[in-house]
RNA sequence: GGAAGGGUGUCCGAGUGGUCGAUGGUGCAACCUUGGAAAGGUUGUGUGGGGGCAACUCCACCGGGGGUUCGAAUCCCCCCCCUUCCGCCA
């Protein structure tokens, strides 16, 4: 959520930085009214409050003293039933100006490209080159099937489509990678690692902005009125809502690797292949609560950080700054990293690091207590360190060896029993 | 799933209709004491919001939401959560 203040004191600037991310100028206008009206309610109703408490207390003296109060109770009375009024107006002005400011996205960081969309994008950086070798590259699933790594037609008679089966030294590869990229971040970059519950309740899923916008992106069981996680960011960023942290903790970096649930409604059609869009994928996240006056320098580390995984598993991938239309809502500036798939001819996501500044952590109530003695709100980032899936399908398509095997990245082996290729299935 | 007991400030814990935002202890900070420390002493220490340049002042907050009342931490209703015991169980 947005600073009502900063709509309040510096109305120009904020209106032309939202106009950036194709924010109306009239909402941000609608927020500041409300905001004024709000206040006008608030000074009224305190007002008369005031009087009130002042009267009850006269009152209170006067029955211990035997006197006559009923008509003060009655002039008392009135002064309540104002109240109430008032409080109802202020109730609808305050509910109508938590959904417009809910309705608009962070500030974006001035550094970022204008545009609409991703075709905005700028790439930052491309690291390595790529060569396509004397042979075709098929696609992930065609490789696959000849190492025995998935069977997506069953994982459909289980469950339905977008839920697949990882099977042989398939799943090992798979839980290999996640259990490396948890030892990187925790043994090289200083993170913690959490191993939080994959199913939250309403209250968590509000507090990092899931709901109650995306909720028909999200599973969700009615006995309980619990939902699935759609990322790991949801418990691991949660973990501190409501809180008050020590300055000299931060920043406090925490992973986790979760499996993460999403509908993806309306998406259907779009790179439904393989495992390119599933409805359950494996993820390891990195989460960073950090010092306001450190947050866009933290990003950067946070960016080099998704990078280093890549670099270790030696893959031929590009950094992108996105576009002020293309971020997410609550970002202000967000980095994708894209790997070369080579058999799909096509750049995929496998990470997204973004920073949040404040806008996160004021709907979290996710706060510090300073040097100068004062609680201020944190600054969150999060980044993917990074997807499975897609990690899977370039790393199988940039590691494939003409004879159908594919090389085992070394960092990856002493978690694969030392195996240096995965050798396809015997005929 | 059944039964009982609870949710109050950093924490512990008192408070059952009227200067209670809340006694006391603890923690924290500053100072006094000391060669230095401990102990002891004094003082200060919640959050959010409104108004004000400021000093300051007002309002709200005792798990959440409604209600009764001139007045609610305290009485009534609904909900949530926690603990203990029993049952079931990986």
């Amino acid at each position: 959520m947005i600073d009502i203040k900063k709509i309040r004191d510096d109305f120009e600037a904020t209106a032309a930085s939202l106009a950036r991310r194709v924010v109306e100028l009239e909402i941000v206008a609608k927020a500041r009214d409300l905001d004024a009206q709000r206040r006008r309610l608030i000074a009224e109703t305190e007002d008369l409050k005031a009087k009130r408490n002042a009267a009850s207390k006269a009152i209170g003296l006067a029955v211990k003293q035997g006197g006559d109060v009923a008509a003060a109770k009655d002039e008392v009375r009135k002064i309540g039933d104002r109240i109430q009024e008032i409080d109802r107006e202020l109730a609808i002005a305050e509910t109508s100006l938590r959904e417009t400011l809910l309705s608009i996205p962070n500030l974006p960081a001035p550094e970022i490209p204008t545009g609409p969309d991703s075709s905005t994008n700028v790439v930052v950086r491309t690291h390595g080159e790529w060569h396509d070798p004397s042979f075709k590259i098929p696609d992930h699933i065609e490789i696959g099937a000849k190492l025995g790594l998935f069977d997506f037609p069953r994982g459909v008679k289980l469950t339905g489509t977008g839920f697949p089966i990882i099977l042989g030294q398939g799943a090992k590869l798979q839980r290999a990678l996640i259990q490396y990229m948890l030892d990187l971040h925790c043994q090289k970059q200083g993170y913690t690692e959490m191993l939080p519950p994959f199913v939250v309740n309403t209250a968590s899923m509000t507090g990092t902005g899931q709901l109650p916008k995306f909720a028909e992106d999200l599973y969700h069981s009615n006995a309980d009125d619990f939902w699935l996680i759609p990322t790991a960011e949801v418990p691991v960023t949660n973990y501190y809502r409501d809180d008050i942290l020590d300055a000299k903790s931060l920043p406090v970096k925490l992973t986790a690797y979760t499996p993460c649930f999403r509908r993806e409604a309306g998406s259907a059609g779009k790179m439904t292949r393989g495992l390119l869009r599933v409805h359950q994928f494996d993820k390891v996240e990195m989460v960073n609560f950090v010092h306001p006056s450190t947050s866009f320098a933290q990003l950067e580390i946070l960016v080099g950080e998704a990078e280093e995984v890549l670099q270790n598993l030696g893959l031929h991938y590009r950094v992108l700054m996105l576009s002020s239309g293309d971020m997410g809502f609550s970002a202000a500036k967000c980095y994708d990293l894209e790997l070369w798939a080579p058999g799909e001819q096509q750049w995929l996501e496998v990470s997204s690091c973004s920073c949040f500044t404040d806008y996160q952590a004021r709907r979290l109530n996710c706060r510090f207590r300073d040097a100068d003695g004062k609680t201020k709100l944190v600054h969150t980032l999060n980044g993917s360190g990074v997807a499975l899936p897609r990690l899977m399908v370039a790393l199988l398509e940039q590691h494939l060896n003409e004879d159908g095997s594919v090389t085992i990245p070394e960092v990856l082996r002493p978690y694969m029993g030392g195996a240096e290729r995965l050798e396809p299935l015997a005929k």
